[in-house]
DNA sequence: GTTTTTGCAAACCATTTGCAGGGTC
DNA sequence: GACCCTGCAAATGGTTTGCAAAAAC
């Protein structure tokens, strides 16, 4: 759950039209917590009564993605999602449970990086870090065991 | 490249029958060097006169997955790509200019794992690391610049 | 001989595009 | 007022499925 202002300001910010769509489609996905689907969205908006057709469903997630206020996921079933996030370069580490997401610093990750690129003698320009597991809240409902 | 009956081996370790038709496919893939596309495999397959369905293409490229001797890539653009690899966990680097790739080992990032788990609370159970940029050759062609 | 696999074609699903009307700046 | 954005519906492209014949074990 992220604040929809910060959605659409990132949207203001990097030039896009604030139109009514755009604010409810920003406002639906920072109410939802975890990664969302274009599917999702177009259902939510659906069940909330909004007439956003497809397309602009499309649309707008495309012009977040671009204004850095969403980030596309590769789930590990090789399904798209996306998440609110803040927009300085970062990772995130989605539950496999509830489907609740944190994100992490990009910390000594680049020190990382940097060694792969020594290594492997390639200019690096781009890399994508995603974790999988757990959330506390599921580890608890679990026992410890699986999610 | 890699070795087909690498791939082979694989598939047959895992319980799958080796046909014609995967024995084929699987060389084919070992041969492309770099990511590949499922459609990149069903013309391939065309131009060598292969005679196999679609359906056939994507069902072996989901075996070889589950077989460990393929990996699928989720590439900045989106679209999913598959190579040819060692079934060890381990990361790829991806070169945009000719699509040559490398393996990275685990290495450090075990630690910094753990302690993304510790910092955040999460149990993690898996993680993605790839890697994108320019092979020395690409670098080297566009003269240290970009590829 | 039993069970898995194949090829084909149709079905499916997610995503994109063309276009005329409407809203924002 | 100019330009961007929207909804709709059709087009697209990738992936999956049902089924009878064929191959592997």
């Amino acid at each position: 759950m992220t604040d929809a202002s910060l959605v659409v300001g990132a949207l203001d910010a990097a030039g896009y039209r604030l139109t009514a769509p755009r604010r409810a489609l920003a406002a639906l996905m920072a109410a939802i917590n975890g990664p969302f689907t274009a599917a999702r969205v177009v259902d939510e908006a659906r069940g909330r009564g909004l007439r956003v057709g497809r397309a602009t469903v499309f649309r707008t997630i495309d012009a977040l993605e671009r204004a850095g206020a969403i980030e596309r996921l590769d789930l590990p079933s090789g399904d798209h999602a996306y998440v609110a996030c803040a927009p300085a370069h970062h990772h995130h580490v989605v539950c496999s449970g509830c489907g609740r997401t944190a994100e992490v610093a990009d910390g000594d990750l680049a020190a990382l990086v940097g060694e792969i690129g020594r290594r492997t003698g390639f200019r690096i320009d781009e890399h994508r870090l995603e974790l999988f597991g757990s959330c506390p809240a599921c580890v608890e409902a679990a026992g410890g065991g699986d999610a």
